[in-house]
DNA sequence: GCCGTTTATGACCGCTCGTTCAACAACTTC
DNA sequence: GAAGTTGTTGAACGAGCGGTCATAAACGGC
């Protein structure tokens, strides 16, 4: 009862996840949205609230589907090293390099100035760190991994290797690591 | 033959550098640089050129300091593991967390959009990655680490796994890694 | 076909941004 | 002390920012 929305909203939060993401937040202007989501001003307003509260709406589904995936690729997995690895090889080849990774760029550029993104963030890296210590878990278990580092520390490692590699490609076109070779490396360096 | 500068050209460059590294450059106006300088708008421009320039200037001098530091660190010391340990807690430590490492942010936030910080951001970080493989080089030829890796990707690895610890950190008031147990995991990592 | 409600449009608002500039001040040289 | 040069000052500029709002348009219910 009443006129219904003439463009799809998730498909206008991809658009504005695109541009935020290739610009940043505050090299993101209101006009640059509205032209990327093919929407004016005043439905851009009135459907999403304003340009933080649209940035967070991508923010968020931006992460759940890094989430889902992450766990579709861990959990239930026949070898927790073997997933790993593809996990992390998936990580790294999943983020354009010249765009990096838009959680590292969130988290580097807004987190410590906005304590909305900071709890997301931070909850996003917690429950991240979560679901690689559960498998770093069961490869130990298995025999697959050394079993002389606690899986949260090894988890929180492994991230920290992964974000600094996302952030370290952000300027050059090229990846300089293969990421097969990347991620050998670290599972020769944490496995048994 | 002239009248002289009222204020201290690297002083004011140290004030501004530390508020381009709290809040940005997007972040950073230039009232917010001539607040923290102390000098006046038109000071600022006839000193320092614009806003960019500015920056440049700020960051390369951040940068030089760093590298020399890490250079008296590695370079001649006795223990080459230990040296690299050592210098990995002073980097952990020595970036305030809030405020993350200002090398980390310039090339998360300013790279891909900016070419001269691309550019040096870039060459600063193979410079970096120079010393710290050939102080693994050396730790190697006194089998203190594991010679079944290049050096070269090592040092990588350490690099950007120092990169994204200190951007994850950004996010939390407290570091919740403690620099000590964070580098002992490294070098239990890659140690012999 | 009219009403109530929601959406779409784009002109418009006040504000802040980075930058410029003409006038003035401080110094050296002669 | 006059001339020449450089530094300082703060008002002013145009541009672009995020955000608003009156008006028009498109639907369901009756």
């Amino acid at each position: 009862m009443a006129r219904p929305r003439s463009f799809d909203t998730d498909t206008a939060l991809d658009a504005a996840l695109e541009t935020f993401w290739s610009h940043g937040y505050e090299g993101t202007s209101i006009s640059d949205l509205t032209e990327a989501m093919g929407i004016q001003r005043g439905s851009l307003y009135q459907a999403f609230g304003d340009k933080k509260a649209l940035f967070l709406s991508a923010l968020e589904r931006y992460l759940e589907q890094g989430r889902a995936m992450t766990r579709a690729k861990l959990e239930g997995a026949p070898s927790a090293a073997d997933a790993l690895r593809e996990w992390l090889e998936g990580a790294l080849g999943g983020c354009p390099s010249k765009k990096g990774c838009f959680l590292v760029n969130a988290t580097v550029e807004m987190s410590p100035h906005d304590s909305d993104v900071a709890r997301i963030t931070q909850a996003h890296w917690r429950r991240m760190e979560e679901v690689i210590a559960e498998a770093v878990e069961r490869g130990q278990e298995a025999g697959e991994l050394r079993s002389d580092v606690e899986p949260r520390d090894l988890a929180r490692l492994v991230l920290s290797t992964l974000a600094g590699a996302q952030a370290l490609d952000r300027q050059k076109a090229r990846r300089d690591v293969a990421p097969g070779a990347f991620s050998e490396l670290v599972t020769t360096l944490i496995g048994a």
